[in-house]
DNA sequence: ATAACAATCTAGTGATTATTAGATTACATG
DNA sequence: CATGTAATCTAATAATCACTAGATTGTTAT
């Protein structure tokens, strides 16, 4: 008697078909690009900082995982995440991990070095704020981003259009800016300039994935 | 202008580490044992099928990730999940490959042969009909696996002990066994027997992590 | 103490995996 | 149809990982 052992082993190596796609720190990096918008391959290596051979040998994996899917669009191949479950598998991963490596939760805190640089009040607070108008919830992330998806009551101005484009925020209000995640250095440095500028200014961990995750459970 | 690219690296590179973890189909395997409860090294080895050795070189990668924790009790050391929150992540990666790779979900279809081996009805029906005593919820995991945690109503008959208790069950009401997930064949091989043996008998897919991810949601 | 047991640690081997370079495909444009 | 661009495929190398065997560490029982 094997005790079925095969079939075991089996179906453990189909899972873990998507646990080696989850372990390969470029892979989570495309993967949160991905839970932003769809990308080409172009764009994703160059938002990971890899070149695009490898980007698409990364890419391939993640295929391979039945994680992502894509479309060719003229000269580009456009790669979307295949399932909300995958945006949800890595909030849960992330989540996880910060809850249980002190490691990260160490480089995360040198990230929010200063004081009052994050948002202090929970969700539905800060949502009833931004209703009522009483706070700006700022999206810095690129405009396509944004346009896919962004929080409610969001203003969109891409980080890099921020300097030029300062007179269209109020000095009266507290401006809460955001970005991918608490991975994406955007908001932080949204957050700075700001500040600098003479703005009162403070920064959302949260994306919109994780803020989907965190109303949806 | 770096864009914090060495930040960025150290943050996923800690995430992937509960990635990397979640990469061997043993140690997904070892997960969901101890989802059931705490083990020792000799148990654990012994359910998985591999050597002491092995099991405690994997142990030590689930350890690193923090995923597990370990207590010496006499001569065993006795390992546990970490967090609830590692239960989760099993259930949400196994059924995230469940609803992705269809070699999955063809080795599943080969595991429920028999046309009326699942059972039927849904988690809330079910627990009605069990409640009034309809049916008798058998789980037939080792004993203390039920000790440990167990679905409401459930009756505990460990498999091996199955064939010498059979007088214990009643034979005019349906028998739903089940055991510790879908890819445990112990509930399959319980509704075999029961069924050579006169019984009107099913099996639940769900094991008790799967049963507590669907209600906690 | 000594023996026996449970588990880990260390070192070594073969198998995967990450990464890069070079060649190739597929499409769009002039 | 030639050219440039976007992306993939193939092959090669270096790094990492799974697994095994042998030695070692705690612990309990004699």
């Amino acid at each position: 008697m094997d005790d079925g052992r095969k079939t075991k082993d089996l179906l453990y190596e189909q899972v873990a078909r998507i646990g080696k796609a989850v372990s390969s720190p470029k892979r989570l990096e495309l993967i949160e690009l991905l839970s932003q918008s769809e990308k080409t391959v172009d764009t994703l290596s160059r938002e990971a900082s890899i070149s695009m051979k490898l980007a698409s040998a990364h890419l391939r994996e993640l295929r391979n995982a039945q994680l992502v899917e894509t479309d060719r669009r003229g000269k580009n191949i456009v790669y979307r995440l295949a399932s909300k479950a995958v945006v949800d598998l890595w909030v849960d991963i992330h989540t996880l991990a910060e809850n249980r490596l002190v490691e990260l939760q160490m480089a995360l805190q040198r990230i929010a070095t200063e004081p009052n640089d994050l948002v202090p009040s929970d969700r539905e607070t800060l949502m009833k704020m931004a209703r009522r108008g009483e706070v700006v919830v700022l999206d810095v992330r690129p405009a396509e981003e944004y346009l896919a998806k962004h929080l409610p009551f969001a203003r969109s101005i891409p980080l890099d259009e921020l300097r030029h484009r300062l007179a269209e925020l109020p000095r009266d209000r507290l401006i809460v800016a955001y970005c991918r995640g608490p991975y994406c250095l955007m908001a932080k440095d949204a957050v700075e300039l700001l500040r600098n500028e003479g703005f009162d200014s403070a920064h959302l961990r949260d994306g919109v994935p994780e803020w989907e995750a965190a109303i949806s459970r």
